[in-house]
DNA sequence: GTGAAAGCGCTAACAT
DNA sequence: ATGTTAGCGCTTTCAC
């Protein structure tokens, strides 16, 4: 029961003062006898007075609660994980403490989510969205919690969002394999109805097109629903007498498969790959893997400080920032045609 | 500003009814009139109105906010990061949501968070200790706030505690290499003051032991500050003349080192190497690497459990479970000596 | 500089 | 079955 614990008005009993002068020294307000100070601190270490924030909230102006809410793709996936360690930091340094989703890629989910946050009270929330609309949030805004989207913008929602060069970066990588005189170069992105994946899909066949590189939709593939059918898809595609000389996997688990599949049909050394996202020991395998990244602790950071400018009451435009991502060339990128 | 959202007493008046009334029917309690039912559920949603969990608990018995904490050593690690979303599951089911907080093996951290989330009336705190002390949680507990440790026990502070079988785990592991020839068997681990490294430590002793193989203390070596500790002690290790002919890694960023030390000399096909934790892409290296594993979904599960069984009030004596590693041999532990 | 009183949004206890 | 009142622990407001 929490109902044992000490309040203000006991350490104010406690340390012959008032209520409000508890108040004050629990909260720092400066301008009080240092006495008293010393008495009601003596006072809160005796009965081991713990300050109620959520009580406080209710009265606050703004009724702040000092915590927000990150909701991301999975926690334990490595580029949420990262994400969530970067927020933390930033929030540490502002006494904030962060509340944690994962969605799964399920709108209802983030609704849910949302509303559970919201229900107590977060100030604010940074979002990787699994929706395709933001409109309900519109109400949750003008009601007084401020939203920041990260890896992917709010859709019929206007607000801050922080995005990666994610075309960009794929037609660098894609451009790198077309110099190296591959023409069949494979892709294997996401469903097209996720931002990241449509970008990533457009830098790809930009980086066709600016080399006349005619469309092949036959090496194209958006959108599986798990591990096995980009297995199967990868199987077939390599079985093909044209087979792609070279292959693009627009994301982590995308990659893995395909380096498992490549070893398994032993070609590895023999078709190029690239992947987007990080990838532990990528630089360790046989050949190292080429990978295109995200700069997820500038990403974390900028979503983190946007996120606080608006519960401070910054009312400027709504800003989208675009982080530029980074093509590290290894081995697996430069096998040639 | 939270100040502009409509309150319970807007619904009333809004839906024609009375406060409490509105309390029931946003609660879900039984027993109120179909009709009113709906005349409130309107009313809320004209209003856009929110119920305010932390508001609640404020009065409700036992003043219970539906929230928790967790305590990793670090949320963008591998092993915290998959007890994260082991442990949100299991909060989910029960519409618990998750505060989460990094250490880093701070215990000054470990003080500062908890009294963050008691600021915030957590009703429980899930803990993968930093702290060697745990004494100044007993007063916590009496106050109402529940605790259960996790991969390593409290000191000081008698609790429900989840544990692996870190010795016998690291026994089975080290007694295979002895069972291939290896005499000399490097240990390399985290500092002694940390349970687990000393778990883990007394299982490669117990090993040698049973197999009557002298300890050499130059093999050993317990506690490092920084990966490139871990890179000079083994570029030492492997320059002696009497080598060790097997490496056993305690913790996984001590096994990436010794990865890549042991590809630098070439020597990943000569010398055996087994570690402890998860590693991704593990089995895609040449050799793929041996590896003794925690459970981390039993562990999380059982500690969630623990933590809800108190919460709602369970006052049997404090458990300590422990629940088994698993050893995955692999090409690196198969090296002869 | 300090304190008394009101009230934040809700639930508990007690009417009706 | 529904409503009224008090009060959870705190901050605000305002008086001293």
């Amino acid at each position: 029961m929490n109902r044992n614990r000490p309040t203000m008005l006991d350490v104010a009993k406690e340390s012959g003062t008032s209520l409000k002068t508890v108040s004050r020294v629990v909260n720092g307000e400066s301008g009080v006898n240092p006495e008293l100070v010393t008495k009601v601190e003596r006072a809160v270490k005796k009965l081991h007075y713990r300050h109620n924030l959520t009580a406080g909230s209710l009265r606050r102006l703004g009724g702040r609660t000092k915590t927000i809410g990150l909701l991301l793709e999975n926690v334990s996936n490595p580029f949420s994980a990262a994400l969530h360690r970067t927020v933390e930091d930033c929030a540490r340094a502002r006494g904030i403490e962060v509340m944690t989703g994962s969605l799964d890629g399920d709108s209802a989910r983030e609704r849910e989510l949302i509303n559970g946050f919201i229900a107590r009270r977060v100030d604010g929330l940074i979002v990787v969205p699994s929706s395709d609309d933001h409109k309900y949030l519109v109400n949750e805004r003008r009601a007084g919690t401020q939203f920041v989207f990260i890896d992917r913008p709010a859709l019929n929602f206007n607000s801050d969002a922080v995005t990666a060069t994610n075309s960009e970066g794929v037609e660098e990588a894609v451009t790198s394999l077309i110099s190296l005189g591959h023409k069949r170069i494979a892709f294997l992105g996401d469903f097209e109805g996720i931002f990241t994946a449509k970008e990533r899909h457009n830098g790809y066949r930009k980086a066709l097109r600016s080399s006349k590189i005619p469309v092949d939709k036959e090496l194209e593939k958006l959108g599986f629903h798990n591990e096995s059918e980009i297995e199967a898809f990868l199987i077939d595609l390599l079985s093909r007498q044209n087979r792609p000389t070279a292959i693009f996997t627009a994301q982590n688990v995308i990659t893995l498969v395909a380096i498992r599949v490549l070893r398994s049909k032993n070609l590895h050394h023999k078709i190029a790959l690239i992947g987007f996202d990080e990838l532990p020991l990528a630089d360790l395998l046989d050949p190292a893997i080429s990978l295109v990244t995200q700069d997820i602790h500038a990403m974390g950071s900028i979503a983190a400080q946007l996120l606080f400018d608006r519960i401070d009451g910054v009312k400027s435009g709504y800003e989208e920032r675009v982080v530029p991502t980074t093509f590290t060339q290894r081995a697996s990128g430069l096998i040639k045609a």
